[in-house]
DNA sequence: AAATATTTTTAGATTAACCTAAAAATAATA
DNA sequence: TATTATTTTTAGGTTAATCTAAAAATATTT
């Protein structure tokens, strides 16, 4: 009897460490991954705070802290109480694969179902959550293995790595210089909307014909055709590959 | 300030029963609403009672009682105590909207990503609680406003309305007589690995050739081609349009 | 109709994911 | 460096959705 309880005492270490075929994350501790992915690899810092990471999903910091803890002991962050917090390999892991979902469903989103670039991000935030490795890699397949999205981020492959491209803000460009707009530092609603109703794209052809100091807003030429004027704003939110 | 407060108790009705653009319910709400509607609309039940409804859910009788008070409290189905339960109109559309988008999810996983029929079902019972009526309507166009599902069931349209057929099942057929596999009358994971197995999908032409007294059990041919025997349980399930 | 069996509900707990308010730790400033 | 401000954590509470065990209601059988 006393043997018995023994032998259980000391195999009773913990099973998810070695047993990690696939771990079950909720929808919300996946976004907790995410956002988290967000505020140090994608924007390239060594931690995210707590605050950083509650404001980034609109919620109380003291909620952040309950779920790092979490996420702690399920080995997906590193975590050290007020020292910040960053992806473990295997939440990276995780994380890369929401962002390869989300970006393929906005891919067929836009192309497959046309809607507006601007009217699939929250629809993807659902869909990403769909749960199975399957499913990804036909979509994958169906969509023509597509490297970047409708807005022109990167659709991580399925192993985890991420295609990458030289681009340039308008912004540092030169009068009489062009390029292609190829992608976005970042998407807020209203800018995709601002630059859908004065109708620039991805793939539209764009060239400098004046910088203003005053303000450092610019002349450009829209595909050879149109003229206008942007804003240092947005001039340093679109992203061109040179031509 | 007495005023003002009268006032405000004068109003202080439940909002919810008047304003009901759109109630927004959990995933296991609306699966609830799903298997209620599966027990008795589909099943063509007057009530469905708390015990099938934990037995369809897998999960305990206690859990539905509780589930029940609140989905009643919504209004979207009738429950009284001991009585069992039916949806209420309100019901009725969330749970049909939710079949509608689940049958056109596993049309889309079968015909454009190349699924298999038995393959699917897990997958769109995730897909179907994503919220997006323009999501639904655009997917519905895409696919070519598909009628039946690829199991054969019935796609309920945009407005509720579900399209019927009428159809025999093969145990009802005499010899020498013959039709197409139209629908099936369950579809457990079993029975459809089976039909994989042995080549018999929606569209298969099948023929009565010989049925045997003494286990119900009848021997067919399959599409003009292939001899094989069907058990009784099977002939039961498979449901054929007349030729 | 009484006894027994079954079904359903109630009571009381648990867990995940949140919250607010207060306390503790860290960072910034005088 | 002492004080003040900010950030983060802790403490304690809430809600949804589940559970088990016990009680109550309904159904079935003798």
């Amino acid at each position: 009897m006393h043997q018995k309880y023994e032998f259980k005492m000391i195999h009773s270490f913990k099973i998810h460490s070695l047993i990690h075929y696939k771990m079950h994350l909720s929808p919300t501790e996946e976004n907790y991954l995410k956002a988290i992915f967000k505020l140090t690899e994608e924007a390239e810092k060594a931690s995210a705070t707590t605050n950083a990471i509650a404001a980034e999903m609109s919620i109380a910091a003291a909620s952040v802290t309950d779920m790092l803890r979490r996420l702690s002991e399920k080995e997906l962050i590193h975590y050290e109480k007020y020292k910040g917090v960053h992806l473990k390999a295997s939440g990276r892991k995780i994380a890369t694969a929401l962002v390869r979902k989300h970006r393929l469903w906005e891919y067929f989103l836009v192309e497959k179902l046309k809607f507006g670039w601007d009217e699939v991000h929250d629809i993807a935030e659902e869909l990403e959550h769909v749960r199975s490795d399957e499913l990804v890699n036909r979509l994958d397949e169906y969509l023509g293995k597509p490297n970047f999205d409708p807005h022109g981020d990167p659709i991580p492959r399925a192993d985890g790595t991420i295609p990458t491209r030289q681009l340039t803000p308008l912004s540092a460009l030169k009068v009489g210089e062009s390029g292609i707009l190829t992608g976005l530092q970042n998407h807020p609603d209203s800018l995709m909307r601002y630059l859908r109703k004065i109708n620039i794209g991805i793939g539209t052809k764009i060239q400098v014909l004046e910088l203003h100091d005053f303000d450092e807003s610019m002349s450009v030429k829209i595909n050879d055709e149109k003229e206008m004027e942007l804003s240092e704003k947005v001039s340093k939110s679109l992203l061109l590959k040179i031509t």
